[in-house]
DNA sequence: TCGCGATATTATCGATCGATAATAGCGTAG
DNA sequence: CTACGCTATTATCGATCGATAATATCGCGA
């Protein structure tokens, strides 16, 4: 709510080019979240970042432009989130470690779903519909996790560690399973009420995914 | 895209008030599905349906009034293709079959979020906000769905046959993981170059969540 | 301290939104 | 065949949309 002082005491009026910037990127993937790209408005994203309207065009060329800004910062944050996860083994030798790695991943992705429920309200906002938008994530960042979860995802079938579910599939049941209680948190609450941004839901939800994905897998 | 003629021969130039309003009701289904209420047009749905916008406040009383009962239409679609599944049974006698209606119900689900994307389409762009909408859609259909659902989990959970996943969120995986592909199927096919729509996809998907949901499925 | 470039703020544009009044025309009852 | 009720169509309202021009103000360098 009230903006912290810059640490050398002196009273800041303006905020940074990059203070403003972040600001309207986190309330504009809010917005889009929450209402999509046609429902969410530049004067509603503006004054969540305590901004006026017309700096979105100042700082960014337009409203698409500042979707695709705000798109590129959360799969930053989503790679981030994944940073050092290598699904693809150089040596078939441990298939087991392939597995934990997997697992591994499917906890870092739900974490990163109650964490920024944006990202998977965006997609769905956008996947239903074919569109510049889309194909642009898709084929910018969708694609690679989706060929690097597939790869993996054969070997594990292969190994018997997975479930029997072909990696197209696999790819949608994990996602969408991962990322439903946080993209409809307001609903958890009102049917269940309890708070899926809780530690206990998060660890508990993440627990029952590797459980039915990879039955197979070696616990301990 | 032409209409047939009525059944007596005589040329009909205007419907019947059934036709036209059925006609704006799975018109809106379809924007509400793809754009939410927001985002939604009346200008959009009415042209989808062959009519014009005024129409709308004509044949409802407004574009709220029309999504609610866009909304009872959808759910009642929902009620018919469950009709018959009890998973209440009045006795604990025989749990196996009851996993067996639960499969059934997976299977019956996940080709009616094929049929009827929009189902899910909507639920998650209410499911994001709190709203007048999103409560009255959940006490009034969701919540039967989740305590039937979930009451019948417990007891497939005490018998071994459900997979390790608590109810609350069981019914979040279930939706999800049997929703999205439909939902984002614009997405699926620039992905995969595969139609989720198909036969052969909805039949895989159907067998593999039944597969990781009752591992202790009899299976025969 | 002064001046200027960068940013903020206000005002306003044309387009589109949901809604409604006014008018036109179809179709059946009598 | 006429007349009237129901539905369709057109026109238009105030509100809000994204965008931009015009103006005001901040804050750093000289």
């Amino acid at each position: 709510m009230a903006r912290n002082p810059p640490p050398n005491g002196t009273v800041r009026t303006r905020r940074s080019r990059t203070d403003i910037r972040r600001a309207l990127l986190e309330s504009a993937l809010i917005e889009f979240g929450a209402k999509g790209f046609d429902g969410a408005s530049t004067r509603a994203i503006a004054q969540r970042a305590h901004a006026h309207q017309p700096q979105i065009n100042y700082h960014f060329e337009s409203k698409a432009a500042l979707w695709t800004a705000a798109v590129d910062h959360l799969f930053g944050l989503l790679a981030e989130a994944m940073h050092g996860l290598v699904l693809r083994q150089p040596t078939d030798a441990d298939v087991a470690q392939l597995g934990q790695t997997f697992a591994d991943g499917i906890r870092r992705f739900v974490s990163f779903a109650a964490e920024h429920p944006e990202l998977n309200q965006i997609m769905v906002h956008e996947g239903t519909t074919a569109s510049d938008r889309l194909t642009w994530m898709t084929r910018t960042y969708v694609q690679p996790f989706f060929n690097g979860i597939g790869s993996a995802w054969q070997r594990l079938l292969e190994a018997g560690i997975a479930a029997p579910i072909d990696s197209d599939t696999l790819y949608y049941v994990l996602v969408g399973a991962a990322s439903l209680p946080y993209v409809n948190a307001s609903e958890v609450r009102l049917l269940t009420g309890r708070d899926p941004s809780a530690p206990a839901w998060i660890a508990a939800h993440a627990d029952g995914l590797v459980a039915i994905l990879l039955p197979g897998l070696e616990t301990g």
